[in-house]
This record gives C-alpha cells, sequence and structure tokens, in this order.
DNA sequence: GGATTAATTCAATTGAGTTGGTTTAACTCA
DNA sequence: TGAGTTAAACCAACTCAATTGAATTAATCC
C-alpha cells in the first residue's frame, strides 16, 4: 500500500495546479474583471458595467466605491440618456498611478512613464556606454529617477517592465549568438533590476511586451487573439492568447526569426543559413544601407523611406516577399483576429511592408466578411517596446486571469515510506 | 455628451467579456479543481487535496462530501503512513459517469464510451452507406443505443462529443475542397447531432479532438502545452495551451496541412501545390501504395509497415523528411512541453516517422536538459480521434477555466441618443 | 406638476470559505 | 499493553462578499 507522497511527486514535476477559490479571491477578480471592463469601453456607468460583467447593480456599486477611494477609477459625471436616472460615468483614472517602461539596448536606454489609462507622461533616451550589469543598473535608476522629476505626474508607481535582449534563465536556441547583453548571460535579470530601480520589475522580450502594448493601448485593444510581428535587432513574435501573452511553456515562443526561408541563403549566427531575420529585420535593412554607403541611424532610414530611396525599396520588395507565406503561415496556425507589425522601423517603412505584402496569400484567415484587417501596422510606433514593458506590471494589475501556482513546498511533511 | 450605448456597442463588436464571480461561482470553481487535481494525481486524500488547491482542509471536505454524492468521487480506503491519523484516499469514480465519443467518416461512423476515469467501456464501428444529414442522424443514434446496450455501463451519460469532417460555420480555406461530408456544408451540425443523439453534443475537428484526449487520457495527461500532428485524411494540428484546446480567433487554428514544402510539388484541392499534407498523411500514404499496387486499409498498411514494405519505408522516409523542419517550426513558435504523432496510421508507422525524424533540426527546444522527449507518438492509439471526441465534454465537467461570455444582449435598452 | 423610467443605494439574506477547537485513528516507545 | 504523539477529519462559530428586494433619487415625458 506504500505510496510516494503526492505532494512530494507534484512539486517535482513542478506541474502547476489550479487554484481553488474564496471570497477575497472572488473580490480580487471581480475588481480586476471591472476595471478591465471600463479600461476596455472607455467610459462606463455603474449599470453598464453590471451589464458587461453579469454582476449585479449593488456588488458593481461597492467595488467602484473601492476603486474610487483607491483613486483607480474617476467620476466623470452623468451622460444624457433618454429616460431615467441618468447614469454616472466612470472612466480609469489617469492620475490614479502609471508605470514605467524601459528598453535596454547595447548602446542605449529608452524610459517611459505611462499613466494607466494609457498617456504617455514621460519619456526619455540616453546612451549606455557600458552594458555591464552593475552600470546598466546604475544607468536605469539614474534615469528612471530623471524621469521621475517630470512635472505633474501620477505619485504612484505600480511597477517597471523593462525590455532587454533575451532571453534569461533559459537555455534557448536564441542565447546562442549575439543577442544577450555581454555579461548578463545566466544572471536573474529581473532580480537585479528590482534591486537597482526599488520597485517590482518584470523583464520580457521585445516582441512580447510589444505585443502587450498594443493590447493595452495599441490595435489590440479590443483584440483578444492576436500577433505582432516585431522588427528589431532580430525578427520576433508576440503572441496573444485569449488576452494574455502566451510565453510557452518554457519561455520560448514566437521565436520565428531563424524559420528558413531561403535555402542555401545568408549565415545566420544561430549557425544555419537563410534565416527570416536574416532578411526581414531592421539590422537587415541597416547591412543593406550600408552596404551601399548610406546612414542606417532611425532618421535616416525615415528620410531615406519618405524619398522612395530605391536601396530602401528594395529591401521592403525582398522581406515582403519573404513575410508573406510567413503571415500566411502564421495564421493557418494561431488563426489570429489580426496580425500587427511592429519594431524600431519607421512608419513609413512599416507601411511599405504591409502594402508591398499585398495581396496576402491565401490562408484561413482569407474571409470575406472580416472586420478586421489581416495585417496592420502597430499604433504605438518607435516607442512600442518601451511602451510595451511599461504595459507589462498593468497587465498584472488589470486583466483577469486564472490563478494558479507552483504546487506547495513539500517540507516539514514527513513523506510516506 | 451624447454616446452610443455602451452595451450595445460591446455586442456589436462581439468582444467577449470577462465574467465576475459570486459564491456559487466560486464553488462550482473549486469542484473542478478538485475534480481536476484528483484525475491529475490519480488517488489522494483530503489533506493532500487541500494543500495541492491551497483551499483549507475543511473546504476540501465539504466538497469531497458532495463529490462522493454525487458519484463523481470514490472513496479507496486508507492509505499507510509514518504517523497520524493515515488518509483516507479517494480517486475519480469509473462508475460515475460515461461520455460518449463518435468519429464520423465518410464512410464509418465509430462509437466508443468512456468513463470519467478514462476507462474505455464500449466500443463499435459500423460502416456508413449514406453521409447525409438524416442518414447520419439516423446511424448514430442507433449506434449509441447499441453501444449503450454493454453490460455494467455507468449510468450517466454526461455528453457526447463527435468528431467529423469540417470546419462548420466558418468559411475557412479548409472547408473548399473534398474534406466536408456531402450536404453538411453550412448546416449547425451540433444542433443536428443533439437533437438526434438526445444530448449534450460537442462538435470538434479531428486534430483538436485527439489532443483533447491526449490531455485527459494519454501523453498530455501531466502536459499543459503540447501540439498533436493529427494524421487523417489530411494532416492536423491539436493545439493545448494552458491545458486547453486552442482552436484560434476563429476555430480554424492548426490549420497546418496547407503549409507549402515542396515548391511545385503536388497539387492539392486547396488549389495551392506542394502542401504538406500531400506528402504527410494518411491518404498520402494510400496513394502512394495504390500506385504501387497494393492494399492501403488499416490492418493492410499495418502489415506492409511490420514487415518493411519499401513503399512504406518509402514514404516514411520522404514524410519524415519534410516534417522535420515543420516540428521544429512548431517547436519555434508554440515552445510546447512536447509534440505527439496521433492519428489513423498504425502505431508501428508512427514509431517509424518518429524514428526517421531523428535527429530533429535545431531548435529553441533543443535543450540539453529536457525531461520529456520532444517528439513522441500518442497514446491513445487508432481510436485516439474518437476518444478524444468523448473527452471534450469532460474537458467541460473537469477542467477548471476561466469564465468568459459574450456580451449581454442589448435588447430592450433605451439606447441613448 | 404628476407620471414614468432607470440608476443607485439601503438593509437583510445567503452561499461558501475560514478559523479555532475537538475528535479520531493510526503509530511510537516505554 | 497503554500512554503519548501525530496527522486527518469534523464541528461550530465567524466572516467575506455577492444577491435579493425594497426604497430613494434624478432625470424625461406628457
Amino acid at each position: 500500500m506504500t505510496r510516494k507522497d503526492p505532494i512530494a511527486e507534484a512539486a517535482a514535476t513542478s506541474s502547476s495546479v489550479a487554484l481553488g477559490g474564496n471570497a477575497e479571491r472572488t473580490r480580487s477578480h471581480n475588481r480586476r474583471v471591472v476595471l478591465e471592463t471600463v479600461r476596455q469601453h472607455g467610459r462606463l456607468g455603474r449599470s453598464d458595467i453590471a451589464a458587461l460583467t453579469r454582476l449585479t447593480a449593488q456588488a458593481v456599486s461597492n467595488i467602484v466605491v473601492e476603486l474610487v477611494a483607491e483613486g483607480l477609477l474617476a467620476e466623470r459625471g452623468r451622460r444624457r440618456t433618454a429616460r431615467g436616472q441618468p447614469p454616472v460615468d466612470f472612466e480609469v483614472n489617469a492620475d490614479g498611478g502609471m508605470t514605467a517602461g524601459m528598453e535596454i539596448g547595447a548602446d542605449r536606454i529608452t524610459t517611459v512613464l505611462v499613466d494607466i489609462a494609457g498617456g504617455l507622461r514621460a519619456q526619455r533616451t540616453t546612451t549606455l556606454p557600458d552594458a555591464s550589469p552593475p552600470a546598466v543598473q546604475a544607468l536605469a535608476a539614474l534615469e528612471l529617477a530623471a524621469a521621475r522629476r517630470a512635472p505633474g505626474l501620477p505619485k504612484r508607481l505600480l511597477g517597471c517592465g523593462v525590455v532587454m535582449p533575451g532571453p534569461f534563465g533559459v537555455e534557448g536556441m536564441s542565447s546562442i549568438g549575439d543577442t544577450v547583453l555581454p555579461g548578463w548571460a545566466n544572471l536573474d535579470a529581473a532580480a537585479l533590476m528590482t534591486e537597482a530601480l526599488g520597485c517590482a520589475v518584470t523583464v520580457e522580450n521585445d516582441a512580447t511586451a510589444a505585443a502587450v502594448g498594443e493590447r493595452l493601448y495599441g490595435r489590440g485593444r479590443d483584440r483578444r487573439n492576436f500577433c505582432l510581428v516585431y522588427f528589431g535587432a532580430g525578427l520576433g513574435l508576440g503572441i496573444i492568447i485569449d488576452g494574455q501573452p502566451y510565453r510557452g511553456a518554457y519561455g520560448n515562443a514566437g521565436e520565428i526569426g531563424h524559420v528558413r526561408v531561403v535555402p542555401g541563403g545568408r549565415a545566420c549566427p544561430c549557425g544555419g543559413h537563410g534565416c527570416l531575420e536574416r532578411y526581414a529585420s531592421a539590422n537587415a535593412l541597416a547591412e543593406m544601407l550600408h552596404d551601399s554607403g548610406r546612414e542606417a541611424a532611425y532618421e535616416d532610414v525615415a528620410r531615406l523611406a519618405d524619398t522612395r530611396d530605391p536601396v530602401v525599396d528594395r529591401w521592403i520588395a525582398e522581406a515582403a516577399t519573404l513575410l508573406g507565406p510567413v503571415v500566411a503561415l502564421l495564421e493557418n496556425l494561431f488563426d489570429p483576429e489580426t496580425i500587427v507589425l511592429g519594431g524600431t522601423l519607421p512608419d513609413v517603412v512599416m507601411d511599405g511592408l504591409v502594402a508591398a505584402m499585398q495581396p496576402l496569400p491565401l490562408s484561413v484567415s482569407s474571409r470575406s466578411d472580416r472586420s478586421v484587417t489581416r495585417l496592420q501596422r502597430g499604433a504605438t510606433g518607435r516607442l512600442t517596446a518601451a511602451l510595451g514593458a511599461a504595459a507589462l506590471p498593468l497587465l498584472d494589475t488589470i486583466a483577469p486571469k486564472i490563478d494558479r501556482v507552483a504546487p506547495p513546498e513539500p517540507i516539514a511533511r514527513a513523506a510516506g515510506r
């Protein structure tokens, strides 16, 4: 009859377990639901919230009182209606709090402060002379402090999201090569940055952060399933499933840059040849520009694209040819509501890409009755990664999610033997 | 000040809304959590359940009493432990209920009855002379009734899952071509079958159903994220994310069969050329066997594979060559815990495929410290689709899920103007 | 200005989990 | 063999938060 201890067993397999609920968790869930509903619709009366969430008006009323008291919601006066007592509208209180987003690249740090209503309240960029952990820690702390000196900011800082070349802690294919910052490999970046910044830090890769940014502030505002193709140094894919970022079982989902699209093509640091990101990425464009003796800083690229520079056009044509089938592939696999293009390329270039990819290849998304376009440029512009980073802590605050947790510690339990 | 009615607006965009919780929903959630936990671990005492779910022993006790009274859990005696009062173990009561699964193909119907503990309790196959809706309805009802006459079955039938060539209601790429049963296009198959069978029917495609089957009874039992590549008439992909089947925004996710793998290759009913499923699918193998004058029924294929028939070997080699990169692609995009092969091919053939694909191409899944193999054959064998179908209703009963719902009807509300 | 309508609040009730104490069933050791 | 120890399970009182039903409030309609 002797068996292993089921608790120890669960901890060993590290399979997460669904969490039971209770009254407090119900409240916390409902608070999130209310906030998310208001955020999504912009401005709602208590009854509207009740109807949308299927809570009673009374429950909503209680929660709203709480949220207003905490400064998360703000009253916005009565709406005019046909009959009956007009509802008092509420919206997310822009001054109720803010989050920070930092994009740490090899040579620069971009910092943004975003309020909980999605408004950009401060923004800084500085060069990073030394990317070693202590230097980054110091400079990041300074930059955040400097950004917080902007006038009229919300007082509360709810958290900080950091985007940096990853991955961290996961031994993935993409960790081989030149993506990780020198000296950061195998370090717990989130812990280091939490220590440096003195507030809760979430670390995420650029593509996923950008997708979260679009989800909260951009094209994904009322989308629950979409993909974001991110043009950075490489090519990334951010995946939003059921309103939440999808990271995969080991945090490596969306590694799209190393799909082989040109058999026997350009060599890639990953060891392969003809990888997609050797053609379709900001780096690939910069290389092409360099090879033809042109400047390739952001402003240069924007200018060149504006003037329909032949090299830029050539890159767009090539990238579009290779990306088209990949877009169709993503549609066939994920069946998203839409696919968004984001990243560090100027809007003109993105628009050029979208245009050059038309008509898109046949896929399950080729329906005639679409209400959303299959492919579009993101709405958060050049700051997309930093804004996405800032959105990360907010997602935890706002988005209702299923509560699931690692199995409990088997410590202090006498295991059966 | 005049604005649109937010409720009508929400209904129009049909974006689903998170649902508020209350005491009853908490209970229902906790019941599911308890059931799921017991199902996953096989046999647990009340305290174990409490520790795993983070509920109090008391709450668990109450719920267990309820579940035992309803016949869903069964007491299994005390376990031997070192000290203290030994716990009473519980497990899912195999006689507490069952679900039916039907696989409706172009020429046959397979029916299985599976109890809630995952045991196969009855199984039938019959030929389907006429695939028109009325004929299928009549025969399916007869088959289900016949299966239910097997001795010693659980009394309760909790629901019925049906797998049939889809898709239904969605105008997808794959609906073009020969996949849909004649006469079923644009019909509400779930409603028709519910009416015919007299119990709640879920309709699903083969690949997703198979994935759900593996999730509950097979290789996915302790996996929360995996993909299942399904070899049927075509080639499908079932995706399990966070323990739940992922169907995409419009129910078309996992359309993997029409990835172009051979430029300028064999023509495909979808209109393209060189689609994966023209090479890697049960149909493709059958075609190849026919062309060389061999029989291609299931038993024939199994026999031929056993004797290492050169044609079968050739098919395996070809399919493996084409599937290898696709497996790597899936790993890079979904980062699953594992990828499972399932479908209507004999186990020998599947095993041959898995072997022939080694070594797998580099991907984010190429880690040295893996505890689960990257690619494996499914555990549910030839009945995989039917068993998966039977698992569908159970998933709703057992698996905890976030409650989310379409927005409320705007009827009977005076819209502001 | 009264009737009507819809939003909101008030007060009592209910469901379900938690807390703290008690009982029960095994093992350990003298 | 029996007292002591330990962990499981149960009992009863309590608390949280949502629901229910009635009352109040603030508009428009006529």
